[in-house]
This record gives structure tokens, sequence and C-alpha cells, in this order.
DNA sequence: AAACTAGTCAACCGCTAGTCA
DNA sequence: GTGACTAGCGGTTGACTAGTT
């Protein structure tokens, strides 16, 4: 089967960018007609296009319901959940973000998002961490060691903010849970949340009013308590694993908000200069020390 | 000020799936 | 069932712009 071409060259058909009149010409004729006919439309319209290029024109640009603009920090993080869902499946993530197109989410995904996910050690294919070689864990013990190792990271930082027993109680249970395993996506909601989470704290590690790229709302910034609350649940994706009793049970026995921020900001932005040694909170010391031993050899 | 480079994004191209005669 | 046609999709290109040397 030959094809007829949609653009004959011949015809002395325009191509590049679209002029104000052009675009005049396709609304008018689109508001009196509608949608549809594409391949007609050109001459009807008295426009030296192809039909492609009409359509393509009203999809990605004249369209009334389009959304222009900066995308905000919500339609971010829904590209990335869709992208992680659907693949390179664009118009698929345009459904699920009103107003803006196939084509600009997915210029918006190659100049940006794609850009920060591998700055951040994510693989944007797989959204799963790039994880180096020194990290890697002896296959075996791959899945038991890395939740312990990550869970007792966590527990040993944040430790100090957060009352020990409580944590300590929470990542006992879900260790011994059988249907717990390290997510690979809290670890990659935790580097997707490093730039803008650095971004909205100053040098001295208070948050940043006036911080332009921020995971929260303008709001949350403002207020403290917002602010933890967003951190919490939406940025750092521990609602991935701790449930709300957890989260409640957490958020009594934080006694410093502020402190408690800075010094999870400080851990998203890999900052070893302020480690403090702490006695593990995890109650089995065997496996905890086995853990330390395997790093300590590499 | 000019040349160069890198980033952005609108538009194009090739292809496929669905529809209809 | 077949072929022509349309609409839509995803990858790629290239014009434009801003920043850097």
């Amino acid at each position: 089967m030959v094809r007829t071409p949609c653009c004959k060259a011949e015809l002395g058909l325009k191509k590049g960018a679209w002029t104000p009149e052009e675009d005049q010409k396709l609304l008018s004729y689109l508001n009196r007609h509608g949608e549809g006919g594409w391949r007609t439309l050109p001459e009807k319209a008295g426009l030296k296009r192809c039909g492609k290029s009409c359509r393509l024109r009203w999809a990605n640009y004249l369209r009334p319901d389009i959304k222009r603009g900066e995308f905000t920090e919500d339609e971010e993080c829904s590209i990335i959940s869709l992208h992680a869902l659907h693949g390179n499946k664009w118009s698929a993530i345009a459904r699920g973000l009103p107003g803006r197109t196939d084509n600009e989410i997915k210029n918006y995904w190659n100049t940006h998002i794609k850009k920060r996910l591998i700055k951040n050690g994510i693989d944007p294919v797989t959204h799963k961490g790039i994880v180096s070689k020194s990290e890697q864990l002896p296959e075996k013990q791959n899945v038991t060691q890395t939740t312990t190792r990550f869970l007792n990271r966590v527990a040993n930082r944040f430790g100090k903010r957060i009352n020990h027993s409580v944590l300590s109680e929470i990542i006992a249970n879900k260790s011994t849970s059988s249907s717990f395993t390290p997510t690979s996506n809290l670890l990659f909601q935790m580097a997707v949340a490093t730039t803008p989470v650095s971004s909205v704290f100053d040098v001295d590690g208070n948050v940043n009013p006036m911080s332009s790229s921020s995971t929260f709302s303008d709001c949350s910034v403002n207020d403290p308590q917002m602010y933890f609350d967003s951190f919490i649940e939406d940025t750092i994706g521990f609602s991935k694993f701790l449930n709300d009793e957890d989260f409640m049970a957490l958020e009594d026995s934080c006694v410093e908000n502020n402190l408690f921020t800075e010094e999870l900001a400080r851990f998203l932005q890999g900052d070893e200069t302020d480690v403090v040694d702490v006695t593990p909170v995890y109650e089995r010391q065997d496996i905890f020390e086995e853990i330390e031993t395997w790093c300590n050899n590499g």
C-alpha cells in the first residue's frame, strides 16, 4: 500500500514557525466549524499548511484550555509519578494534567526533570536509585541488610530529634514484618527531595521563605507545623512505610520540629560534616553489628 | 562587542491504530 | 478482507535565546 503524503511539498506548503495571521485564520475557522477534518481544513481556512501541522498547532498552542507558564510543584510530582506508571507515554501522562499538552510535558521532562533525577542518582527510566558498586550489598543478604541498614541510618540520624524509643519500636515492628521490604520508591523520593529541600534552607539551616524551588506550598514554608506535615507526608515519602498511627506517634514525640527538619535537610543533602555517633536504636543488635562489619570491610 | 556554547521548546517526521467504504 | 484515509503518538530537529568566554 502506498500512502499518499500528508504534506505535498510541491504544493508550496509552508513549514516552520506560525505567524499571528496564520494563527488567526486557523482559530477563526475552528471557532466556526469545530475540530476535525484536518486534511481538508487548510484549504478551507485559507492556510498554506498541511493538515497535520494545523492539528498540532491547535492541540499544542491555540486550544483555549491550554495552561501556560511554569509547571507547579504539584504538576511536577504528578509527572514523575505518572511517568513511573506509564513510562514515555506522554499522552497518558498528559491526561493526568489538565491543561498541559503531551508535547509540553515531554519537553519539560527531557529538559528539567530527567536531569534532576540523574543528578540525584535516580534512573529516569526505571525510577530506581542508581547504586554505586561500593554501596551494593552481597546478593544473599541484600534485602534484609539494605532494609536494616537504611532504617538504622534513619533512626541514628533522626533519633536525636525524635523520641528514640518511639522510633525504635516502629522500626523494630516494621523490620520483623515479612511484608516489609526496603522500598526503592522511598529512596527515590528522598533523592528527588534533595534539590528542593536544600533550596528551602539557608546556610544556617533555617527555612528560607524566599525559596523559589520548594516542594511545599508557600503557606507551608511560612507555617512550621504545616511545613513539617508537608515534609513528612509529601516529600520524604515516609508515608510509604509509616502509617497514620506511626506518624502520630512520631509527631507527638518530636520535641522541636524546626531542629528535626534541619537535621533531615542535612541528611538529604548528604552533609556528613556533622555526623554524630549515637547508640544504635535498632533492637536486634546482632544484625546491626553484622551490617557494620560488612560496611567496614567495604 | 563578537563568537561560541548550552538550554529550551515549537514544530516536524515517521510510524501505528482505528475507522470506513 | 482490503486499501485509503485520519488522528494521534513519541522521537527528533532546528530556530531562538541566554549565558559565557
